[in-house]
DNA sequence: CGCCGTAGACCTACACTGTAGACCTACGGT
DNA sequence: ACCGTAGGTCTACAGTGTAGGTCTACGGCG
């Protein structure tokens, strides 16, 4: 940015690179991206960027606030879409932009949990989704509701109970499954149903995400209309 | 259990009471609920107990076991409802009934993150709910999406995205607002909306759940009728 | 009655974490 | 030409989970 003096330019040949906030920030999330966020300590990131760890601290004040710009700058990549037909289709687009976004940094998930204050880039994020909303005619009560209904689905996390990859073979999930069928038969019953790829396409994160996402804006989009009606323009 | 001799009983008297698991776990939930997971280590536990810290391990494999040990325990008291008249009923009050266990131990939201394999409880509980469904007559593909967009809610989570709580008086409410105008107008409208306390009364966490999840449900119940007419029995 | 196997409690030590504080160097502005 | 300071380095400390070895005392068996 500031850059003074390019004719002597004497610190880009002997040191490789000046440490830079930006390029801490970016080393963090390629090493999570790479070998998951365990891997991220201070030192391992202090190597990973050829620096001794403790000069990290001079760009980035404590591990925490590291973790926080980590989950900003992949944020700041979402595009949300906001002339999509509707508010309907605008808000299912940009949810799964935000989602299209996270399953490239899976680890954002377990950084966000840890965290409760919003980053700048998840406020931005979050005030274009309350526009497409109140834009659509939602009341600001109905729209404030809307965000607490759709939960962490605005940043594109599908919340899930639990991954339920796992069983490889449908062999092996009807074995596990015998073994439920005693004491959990209903469990045992859905677990055959999802393996056996019937209806469903096996168990569809995606499809599963699109379902439950739809579910909650058509909801919406009804109690918007009978709010229409009731008339209470606060 | 195996009690093989009572009259000698020498154990009793001289040691205070002879380690257990069930020791071990019930003095690591206690401690977590009076202040907080991160206080929860091998060695300030071992101290609760005024035992060594490696003596735990006789019992427990390993932390993550203790952690898995202790939501199950926390959810092992959940007590479900499938007779309240209406699937949709039973459902919503067994889904309350977790609520309230989980609001008394807010720590194993955080725990639950971590993990990904259900514990035997979760098992049960998830099983109970399943059963609510399927007997209310939603289809087996049908309740395996309503499980998903459900959510962790099953537990009693409100995936919220922050917890906004936080600004005391309505005048710092404010003032931030004031901050936020400029740049994230949508947000400073909502802010203001829900400090002002108008017909949500601040922002009640409970009322958002229920409402969260009146509308999953209500969705669900609109669907399954839709499924009846289109006659799809697998 | 005496022995031994073993279960359970204890202790030491190791590899790892985040980070406070001192040091040292080299650049930029006056 | 000088000094202030920003930025990189080093050492050290208080934690963490836990592997491995040691000690003690009980219960079963000859």
């Amino acid at each position: 940015m500031a850059r003074t003096n390019r004719s002597t330019a004497p610190t880009a040949p002997t040191r490789p690179a000046r440490l830079t906030r930006e390029r801490v920030v970016a080393a963090a999330v390629d090493l999570a991206d790479a070998e998951g966020l365990d891997a991220v300590s201070m030192r391992r990131l202090g190597q990973e960027l050829g620096v001794d760890p403790m000069s990290i601290y001079r760009h980035v004040d404590g591990k925490d606030a590291l973790l926080d710009a980590m989950t900003d700058a992949v944020v700041a990549q979402i595009e949300p879409v906001t002339d999509a037909g509707g508010w309907q289709a605008s808000a299912r687009a940009t949810m799964l932009a935000a989602r299209a976004t996270m399953l490239r940094h899976p680890w954002t998930a377990a950084v966000r949990k840890a965290r409760t204050e919003p980053t700048p880039a998840e406020l931005r994020h979050l005030d274009t989704l309350l526009g497409i909303l109140r834009d659509g005619g939602l009341g600001v009560d109905l729209t404030h509701h809307a965000i607490h209904a759709l939960g962490s689905r605005v940043l594109g996390f599908s919340q899930d109970l639990y991954d339920d990859g796992g069983d490889a073979t449908p062999e092996e999930a009807a074995a596990t499954a015998a073994v439920l069928a005693r004491t959990h038969p209903r469990l045992a019953e859905l677990a055959v149903a999802v393996t056996h790829d019937g209806a469903l396409g096996g168990c569809d994160d995606d499809a599963e995400f699109v379902f439950a996402l739809d579910l909650v804006l058509d909801g919406l989009e009804r109690r918007r209309a009978a709010e229409g009606r009731n008339a209470t323009p606060s």
